[in-house]
DNA sequence: CGCGTATATGACCAGGTGGTCATACACTAA
DNA sequence: TTAGTGTATGACCACCTGGTCATATACGCG
C-alpha cells in the first residue's frame, strides 16, 4: 500500500512518476525495471520513491493497479449490454481494447509487464485483482448472452471465461506475432486490418471450428 | 551460437550446465537469470560459460531452443495423423502436452520463460525457432481435418492456429490460475482432472460457444 | 519571528551483474 | 623432454541494484 505521502502529494508529481513507472516497468518488466531510471525520467531523488511506497513490490503493485483501474473505467461503458447480437457486440469489444492498446502504448506496456512476469509471488499477487476485473467484467456477459439463448446452453462458461483472461492481455502485445507465416497481425498494421482480425478472433472462438 | 568448445564438452558436463541453466533461466527469466548461479549449480566455473558461448543471450537462446527441440522430439509421435476422430485426437495432444509439463518442471519453466520474455529483442529472436516448430507440428494436422471434412470448410486455419501457438506454452504453467472463481486448474491437481479440463479447453475452443 | 512537522534529496551502502583475462593445467605429437 | 594446443579457473573490473539516512528545505501555526 502506498503511503499516506503519496496521497497528499501534488497532482503533477504524482502523474510524473506513475508515468514513468508505467514506462520503465512496461520495459522490462518488475525485476528488469529501475527505479533509479524511473526517478531520473521522473524528476525526482530515488529517496522519494521510498517516502512514497515501502519497497520496490509495493510500488509496483500500486502502478500495475492502477494502470489496470483506469484501462477498466475506459472499457465499462462497453461493457453494459447492447441490444446487438451478442458476438457484434463482442467483437466491438475487442475492437474497442485492441484500439485502445494501441493508442496507449503506456497502458499496454505495463499490461504486458503484469501478465508476463515470472515469480510466482509477483505474479500471483499482482494478477489477481486485475483478474477479478476481467471476470467482473465479463461474466456477466457471457451469462446473460446465455440466457439469452445467444451463447448454447451447455457453452462451458468458466472455460470460455479462462480463455479469455487468459488471451486478452495478450491482445496487448502483439499476440500473434510478425514474422511467422502463420501471424495474424494485429499491431503495426491499419485500423481497418485489425479490426478484421479481431474479427476472425472472435468468431474462431466462439463460432468454433469443428465441422 | 555456441562455440566449437560447447561441442567438443564432456557430455556430463554439458549436461549439468543446460540443467542447471534451465532451473535458473525458468526461475527467473533471462534478464532475471544470473550466470554466477548457473556456474555455481553446474559446478564450473563461470568463465567456462564464455568459453561455451558468446554472452548471457548466445546462452539462454541455446538453452531455449534445445529445450524446445526436446519437447518437440515427445511430442512428434502423437502428431501423426491417428485414425481416430480429429477433436478427439487433439484433445489427446494437449492431454499429452499438459502431462508432458506437469512431470517435467525444467522444461515447463524454461518454456515459461521464453513465453513470458518482455524484451522484444530477447523475444523474438528466441521465440522465433519456437513459433516454427509449433505451426509446423498443428498446421498439417488442422489443414489435414480440414481436407477430411473435420473441420469446417470455412474454419479460419490460421486464426485456429495463432490462437494454439499463444495458448499451448501457457498451459506449461498455470494459466487458468488458482485464486479465482472462474479457474479451471490445469495443475497441482490429480491426472483426471487435467484431462477432464483439457478437454474441455479444447471442445469449447474448437467445438465454439455460439448457439 | 521561532518551533514543529512533513517532505525532498543524493551521497552512500553492501551486494550482485555480465564479462575479461592472466594463469594453470591436461593432453598430444614430435 | 619440449612445444603447442585446447580448456578450466576465479580474481578482478566497471557498473548497476534496491534501499538507507543524515541533512536541507519548505510550510503552517503560534
Amino acid at each position: 500500500m502506498p503511503r499516506p505521502t503519496w496521497d497528499n502529494l501534488d497532482a503533477d508529481r504524482r502523474e510524473r512518476v506513475l508515468h514513468a513507472a508505467m514506462a520503465e516497468f512496461g520495459r522490462h518488466g518488475y525485476s528488469g525495471g529501475s527505479l533509479n531510471v524511473i526517478a531520473r525520467e521522473a524528476g525526482v531523488a530515488k529517496g522519494s520513491l521510498f517516502q512514497y511506497f515501502d519497497d520496490k513490490f509495493d510500488f509496483f503493485a500500486h502502478v500495475a493497479e492502477q494502470a489496470s483501474l483506469g484501462i477498466y473505467a475506459v472499457m465499462q461503458p462497453y461493457l453494459e449490454k447492447a441490444d446487438t447480437p451478442f458476438l457484434e457486440h463482442f467483437t466491438g469489444l475487442v475492437e474497442v481494447w485492441i484500439d485502445y492498446m494501441h493508442t496507449h502504448p503506456l497502458e499496454r506496456g505495463i499490461t504486458a509487464a503484469t501478465t508476463m512476469e515470472l515469480d510466482p509471488q509477483v505474479r500471483t499477487a499482482v494478477r489477481e485483482p486485475v483478474h477479478r476485473l476481467y471476470a467482473q467484467g465479463l461474466r456477466p456477459l457471457l451469462e446473460q448472452a446465455q440466457r439469452d439463448g445467444e451463447l448454447a446452453a451447455d457453452a462451458d462458461i468458466d472455460a470460455l471465461l479462462s480463455l479469455l483472461i487468459l488471451l486478452l492481455p495478450h491482445l496487448a502485445l502483439a499476440p500473434f506475432e510478425p514474422g511467422l507465416d502463420s501471424a495474424l497481425a494485429l499491431h503495426g498494421t491499419n485500423a481497418a486490418t485489425r479490426r478484421r482480425n479481431a474479427h476472425r478472433l472472435v468468431t474462431t472462438l466462439f463460432a468454433g471450428a469443428a465441422a
